[in-house]
DNA sequence: TAGATTGTTAATCGATTAACAATC
DNA sequence: TAGATTGTTAATCGATTAACAATC
């Protein structure tokens, strides 16, 4: 494995090539060229060998890739099978949506505890995941290896908690408040799932449609 | 407004410079030149007036920029004051979750209705939205202008809900199912919530950093 | 006015695409 | 073998950064 830091753009592209591979092999898929994988995902095929081409040589000349060991491939370079330990941080509406509703297990993920401060939350046991007293998080970081944390807090609370976690060490944050929480002093990995972000984005484009419509009814169009 | 079609790059840098000049704006901060809010966002102060650019000339040689007119700026530039409606398909946890605890007008967008096939959840009214039986959701579209559909139906359904959302001219839909639905033959706007992209992005930064632990580790270091 | 900072043009950097020898 | 398709190098394209005249 090649090793020269990979850009955010191919990383970002990984998880898009495993859900189609996984769709490929689901319906008995056996082999697939990059130019075909290109025009199912709307990328050039050349794009697509650059891309794999970071991180090793997983096709065959003539042939193509096997759609199952490349996803196998690309299931290892995300760190799939190394089972990283998260916490889930906040068991609001967006925390109990995740412990009921996400698969963690599924991507490799061990999610092994949720806190709060809510004491009609505490002791709480969902989707096998049991519920302690935010109190006890200091403990429970030092007694167990914990990589990630999922931050699911208020806003209000939310600078607070991340900074309480990367005090505790914390790897990584996967972060649901529409907070910032980039600390430039420390070197955890935040990765923001920005709701707002995403929804202005698409309000965006939305309204540029809006525009080009008065545009086209402007110079007599539909 | 100057149109020669905005990279999708600079367009998801405008919701981080709406909150951070919100933060500034909350804070009492007035004034604020590229350089300072390059700082506070780690860019160079030249992106940030080349991004600003595309829109048009927001700020005053030798001042910068004032924060409240900035703001009101880009927000517009989102089409926050455009009141599109959109709709709820799909009232399970993160339906509920995004009913209860996103607060869809602050961002400009008026959630006017939500769909489900479950008996026991039509009729209900949640945070002032009410739960419509999905069957009338033909009706509710002809009868209402929509522009945004927020799709939360469980992944085994979300493709046909999709389509059937294309086939009533949707305009846009939030896709937070983590299933693809690009449709190439549609020109529906689709963002997409792919929690599970999301945090194997986050999942292989984290494998990255175990290796290089291991190699600190191997070369003698901590 | 002098100093500061913009908006914009030019230079650089990085990412995508094209081309092709290697080879299955 | 001949045809197909990779992995990689070179060319192109686009995005970021630097520089600076304009001007508040």
């Amino acid at each position: 494995m090649k090793n020269i830091k990979v850009s955010n753009n191919v990383i970002r592209r990984l998880p898009r090539y495993l859900r189609k591979l996984d769709e490929l092999q689901y319906n008995g898929v056996q082999r697939v060229s990059s130019a075909e994988l290109g025009s199912y995902m709307g990328f050039t095929s050349s794009q697509i060998r650059q891309d794999f081409s970071h991180f090793g040589e997983f096709g065959q000349q003539g042939y193509g890739y096997s759609v199952g060991l490349l996803r196998n491939q690309i299931a290892t370079i995300l760190g799939m099978d190394r089972n990283h330990k998260a916490i889930l941080v906040g068991t609001g509406n967006i925390g109990r949506a995740l412990m009921d509703n996400f698969c963690f297990s599924e991507w490799g993920i061990d999610l092994i505890a949720a806190f709060d401060v809510d004491e009609d939350m505490i002791g709480i046991k969902r989707n096998g995941v049991e519920i302690y007293d935010a109190a006890t998080l200091f403990d429970f970081m030092a007694g167990h290896h914990v990589d990630i944390a999922v931050l699911a807090v208020p806003s209000d609370v939310a600078r607070q908690v991340a900074d309480n976690l990367i005090a505790l060490e914390i790897r990584a944050i996967w972060n649901f408040t529409n907070v910032d929480i980039t600390e430039p002093h420390s070197n955890v990995i935040v990765e923001n799932m920005h709701f707002s972000d995403s929804l202005m984005a698409l309000n965006y484009y939305v309204s540029e449609k809006d525009d080009s419509m008065v545009c086209a009814r402007e110079v007599g169009g539909v």
